[in-house]
DNA sequence: CCGGAGCGTTGATGCAGATCAATCGCCACG
DNA sequence: CGTGGCGATTGATCTGCATCAACGCTCCGG
């Protein structure tokens, strides 16, 4: 059985975007939309296309219109921790910082908005509704890296397991994703290496929680059977 | 050898605050910084004491003078992640939640600058300045916890160890710190609480590193004696 | 100067998850 | 309709860190 995910909504203008209602640009009324809508370009990327690379020079900022991302960073020596995966709504470049702080690569096709650093900077600097737009979108991913911090630290691989199928169940929901079915668009390596895991041990928790009756395991995704079960493992 | 850390330092007036080259407030000019002082109250507490606690409802947003304080998460069956360590100059409440994400308490005796949480939110409402200032902060916080992440799913003890004291030498230098003595005003379990860890691998890794000639451990603290080596693993 | 509480260290043992090694299942492609 | 490749699963074994258990040091109060 195979899954899909957000595909099929096609972007217009920034008024209808489909992502207006959850995007940096929620806080902007229609002029400042469509000055912002002047310094954007609008970009894709195939299936496992490096969007930008850690260390290298920031020159854009870019908020997601389809598809997923995986954030990541590497050691000198090739391990990888998955900080977070990027959905349409999410704005990247929080950080700041003059060189990326940590790549990302699309996980299938990704459709992107750009803005060039210093254009959403200037764009930004004397709008305070904007600014505390973004200070809230930081404020909540400040949130869920404390939480994955939590996660990384002090859970057992099965509670790592449920506690991302949960935590990325209401993600989807919250951007709008209804049904039985929780698409899985990332591999197991990428699930891996987002709860500090090896591959092995994510895939025999998968099968563990099946056996017990928590999730069926599909193509591409999951279903949740027994979601009780699954949250009391994701919060304990 | 007993260490101490920033101690003796006393707050008069915001112009001439001990922290006020690193707070939020180094953004502002003078006619502001009266009006923000006139928000904020001065307060004290002593060793062990909780400022305040994860899930409450967040009244105030707080800027750390002196002291240090461990800022943590609680799993229901009483496992904890310390998230971070706060030092002066640091502010707390960055993540905007009606409730506090995390609980924090002093190590040692701390002073801090109080905030209403509606007063400065309406205080900073209309000042663009503050709110970039605000979101620089952000940023760092979200870098901090994006290395966390790695620290916490892809290091060993020892690299987690080595990493830690590294990143703590920095930390207090970025406020002045010198001196050949590391202090660590936080127990050993505050330490492995932070890395992941349980009290025994952080004082076994101490050991070892203090035999193979990379630390001298003092009560107190520690002196780090070949930092290319502690480097080293800090990065690799 | 003595006693004990609290933190830190050290030792012995256990186990969750890593590592090493096939095998499987599903497609894409000839 | 075979075949090869890649991701996922499963199995066997190993190991780093946790757990369980003393013991030591240091400081403080009597």
């Amino acid at each position: 059985m195979k899954v899909s995910l957000l595909e099929g909504s096609r972007w217009q203008t920034c008024a209808d975007c489909a992502v207006r209602g959850f995007a940096v640009c929620a806080a902007l009324d229609k002029t400042e939309l469509w000055e912002l809508a002047s310094l954007s370009r609008h970009i894709q990327h195939e299936q496992g296309a490096t969007v930008f690379a850690q260390a290298t020079v920031a020159t854009s900022f870019f908020s997601v219109l389809e598809g997923v991302l995986r954030l990541y960073k590497l050691l000198p020596d090739g391990r990888r921790q998955i900080i977070g995966f990027a959905l349409p709504g999410d704005f990247l470049g929080l950080a700041g910082s003059p060189q990326y702080e940590f790549s990302a690569d699309a996980i299938g096709a990704v459709t992107l908005c750009q803005f060039s650093r210093a254009g959403l900077a200037r764009f930004g600097e004397d709008r305070p509704r904007f600014l505390r737009r973004i200070n809230e979108l930081a404020g909540r991913e400040l949130t869920r890296a404390n939480e994955h911090m939590v996660l990384l630290g002090r859970r057992s691989a099965e509670e790592k397991v449920a506690s991302f199928l949960i935590g990325w169940r209401d993600r989807l929901a919250g951007i709008g994703h209804v049904g039985e079915v929780l698409p899985l668009p990332m591999g197991r390596l990428d699930i891996a290496d987002y709860l500090g895991l090896t591959i092995e041990t994510v895939s025999r928790t998968f099968t563990k929680l099946e056996r017990d009756g928590v999730i069926r395991i599909l193509t591409g995704g999951i279903s949740l059977l027994d979601t009780a079960r699954a949250e009391a493992l994701s919060a304990a």
